[in-house]
DNA sequence: TTCGGTAGTTCGTAGTTTGTGAACTATTGG
DNA sequence: CCAATAGTTCACAAACTACGAACTACCGAA
């Protein structure tokens, strides 16, 4: 198994983490990581949305996070300790981040409160 | 030729726009629309990077952009009047396609800048 | 040590998306 | 009509994505 790959800060780019982002899958793990206190495994995800994700593939989501910078991983014995790179990322580029989850957050709130509300062309 | 699509205001999704903008050729074009008083062509996008973009490819990002809803495209005469959409958008989503621009035309000077300052990794 | 379970990764593959040249459509001007 | 200009669509290769199956890594118990 290779060890993880982490981007140094000055090879992250804003296009890299707009790509991670847009994803909603991914920048709600983010969300879900910046939130927490401590570090998040990534198994915690498996039932994050709708239908439960296979976790090779939250395992390329998690690999998206890290590899754009978003994120940094840790191996803990048999589990992954996740957390957000939140501060040296900001430094870098400013509200770019939160401002990208934020408006995903209030896209799902939109969603939740929607379904009723809107859906229909001529209201 | 079909009609050009445009989605309507609830139909633009977070995921949409951040996917259009994280190309960094799409969110040139786009800064260059905002930036601009009347409406811009495609064309005028041909040789905006460091190599020429072909025509079918800029069409493609055109595309792109409109399908996202960041830009609104009339056909005028032969050409293609390119405005952006942003009081709808940041209506809807906020900050969140300036700060992707500002992002964006922080790391292309930052490329301008850093040539000779970084790209060093033991300084 | 070996076995079993848990946490993630990698592989293989089917399906999707993307970039681009070639061919096309639409409009304007002679 | 023809030619030129602006942009679109088509076709196809290359790159990317999701996901099941198989794998690796680590820990605790026997």
């Amino acid at each position: 198994m290779r060890p993880l790959y982490h981007p140094s800060l000055d090879d992250i780019t804003v296009e890299g983490i707009l790509h991670a982002l847009s994803d909603p899958v991914r920048a709600h793990i983010l969300a879900k990581i910046l939130r927490a206190d401590g570090a998040q495994t990534c198994s915690a995800f498996l039932e994050i949305s709708d239908r439960p994700i296979p976790k090779s593939t939250l395992s390329q989501h998690f690999k998206a996070l890290r590899e754009a910078g978003l994120i940094r991983s840790e191996r803990k014995g048999v589990e992954l300790h996740n957390t957000a790179r939140c501060q040296e990322i900001s430094a870098r580029f400013g509200p770019l981040v939160s401002s990208v989850l934020a408006a995903h957050l209030a896209q799902e709130h939109r969603h939740k409160a929607g379904a009723k509300t809107r859906r229909t062309k001529r209201g």
